[in-house]
DNA sequence: CTGAAAGCGCTTACAG
DNA sequence: CTGAAAGCGCTTACAG
């Protein structure tokens, strides 16, 4: 190929490469016909900067990462594309990255791959989130209350949509449940299901440990979680909590296999919003949580952060309850 | 945050630059004792190395870029974690960047971000594709057919499920189709679509453009432009054949809203086999493409590139037919 | 086995 | 407005 250099640009335009690097970064000082002849060789010549020379005296790359350890799950694409888009306006590239651990973003943001980061772990990393908050490297979690000085964190109100649901179901007169955990070790999963536990708790209720099916916030293993609860012959409950509405379809799938009718036998409540919640028979009601929201607010409050205007937060997103045919049961 | 660099190590080690470098490398060189102490000392000080300084040196970032213009669709997801793990078999890492047009990726591959690109557009750009071919840097394209050096093709026999499909319904004696297109100028649509066709022609049958459909691949979109089509009033057709299976659902979606029966009243095949035909409502006929098999061969081939083992080559996976309830009306 | 030196491609004060 | 020079953090022949 023959890589094409700054020196061969000024060779070729007879100046040097201290013109050359003024003129192809704009700087006002270099004189238009010469910026303009100057760009005008590099595009003959297909100049293409290396970026590992810019990168290493330039204080900033302009790239901004999202790091996750997997990009399955209903959202995931849509929250990419809007940071994606938030990130152009800005004049960041994002740059999406799978991995297991927190270190691969702390590799990243100090070997100066990236500016800032954007962690959306399923499974937690303890230490090396506390590694970050230590480094006080520009991140924003997607997962997890943390915040320093340019450490931030953009979460839904977890807890408090899981009472909205309880509220929701306390006021229908119900009182005997189930409820489909999600990943156990999810941020998320955790907070609904506290929040509804300790709402039915304030009204003297408590759910059977019998009646708690693991979800894993997986379509497919909600169904057989609740196809395995529907064999032991427990008496029904009365409306379902899944901690996502993936578990809720799978939930749903399971009791229609049976025959159970929803809402009239059963109701069931889902958390996210997806756009399947519209297409399903029922349809879903759920939790509206505000994810696209989440995606382009994360963008801005981390370049916000690099660039020294604001410090780290923790930022809440409330969530709202959509309701459709799976919970019009009963008044 | 005072970033620690070789140079550091190398005081606090009592030794030169060239040895901190070394035993961080594991070259053999090094004294054993001296590198254990290097590694010690790189240890506790939280030694990362810049990526930049090492990436302009070295003639590998061991770095691939996956290159897509959506993250969205029904198998992106799949593909990539594949590709990842791959990767990591490899010893590579894998960037995913969202861009418009090829040039990102030349930009990557030319500033030395990554070492080999995996391009999946959904929009063709000739232009940066031809840039690509010229320079011969190592590329794997999924989305069309080119060849070079160290460029290479790995796409699905497009064309060929096409006929598998019409064969199918010509042998069920049907004469009377709709086509669902998928995105215009998508190469899989085009040669799904075009196969369909040819098959169909040498039968001496000709698809009434008024019964070719856009679906744009997206459900909605082909739910809408059935719909229309069903205002119409035109007689219907025996079959449906849509480019891929979320228009398939979009199509069925839209057939059962005016209580058309599948498969009694009308059949209808997709292409690509996502985990969603095995739970919608008939299960969907369809053509199993194989994108788990391009993801693990596209990294493969391009790592032997890479490595000049192996020159660019075409290579086209075959579909299979699935067959399930959606055609299951006669013989 | 170890170290001094050159250089990767770029940017950035600084002199002219 | 332009150019000579230093230096970003690393690797890599080469001498010792």
């Amino acid at each position: 190929m023959g890589k094409v250099t700054i020196k061969d640009i000024a060779r070729e335009a007879g100046v040097s490469i201290s013109t050359v690097s003024n003129a192809l970064n704009g700087v006002s000082v270099v004189k238009p016909e010469t910026r303009e002849y100057i760009l005008e060789v590099a595009d003959r010549l297909h100049y293409i900067p290396d970026l590992n020379g810019r990168n290493l005296k330039a204080k900033a790359t302009k790239v901004l990462g999202l790091f996750t350890t997997s990009l399955k799950g209903p959202y995931f694409a849509t929250l990419a594309d809007i940071m994606f888009w938030e990130c152009v306006k800005h004049g960041y590239e994002l740059n999406i990255f799978v991995t297991w651990s927190e270190k691969s973003a702390i590799t990243s943001i100090l070997g100066k791959r990236v500016d800032g980061c954007v962690i959306l772990s399923h499974d937690v990393d303890e230490e090396g989130a506390k590694r970050i908050l230590e480094l006080d490297a520009p991140t924003i979690f997607l997962d997890r209350e943390l915040k320093g000085n340019r450490v931030s964190s953009i979460i839904f109100d977890s807890y408090k949509d899981g009472t909205t649901v309880a509220d929701y179901f306390l006021k229908k007169g119900f009182r005997n449940f189930a409820v489909i955990q999600g990943v156990l070790d999810n941020y998320d999963a955790i907070e609904r299901f506290r929040g509804f536990r300790d709402r039915l708790l304030k009204d003297g209720i408590v759910v059977d440990p019998e009646y708690i099916l693991e979800g894993g916030f997986e379509r497919e293993k909600a169904r057989d979680a609740m196809a395995q609860f529907l064999e032991k012959g427990n008496p029904m409950p009365e409306a379902v909590f899944a901690t996502n509405d993936l578990s809720a379809f799978g939930v749903m799938d399971a009791l229609m296999e049976k025959g159970i009718k929803i809402p009239e036998d059963i109701e069931v409540v889902g958390v996210d919003d997806v756009e399947m919640c519209q297409w399903y028979t029922p349809n879903l009601t759920t939790i509206r949580t505000g994810y696209e929201k989440q995606g382009s607010l994360a963008v801005k409050k981390l370049v916000k952060m690099i660039n020294g205007e604001e410090q780290g937060d923790i930022i809440k997103l409330h969530g709202q309850l959509i309701e459709r045919e799976s919970t019009k049961g009963r008044g």
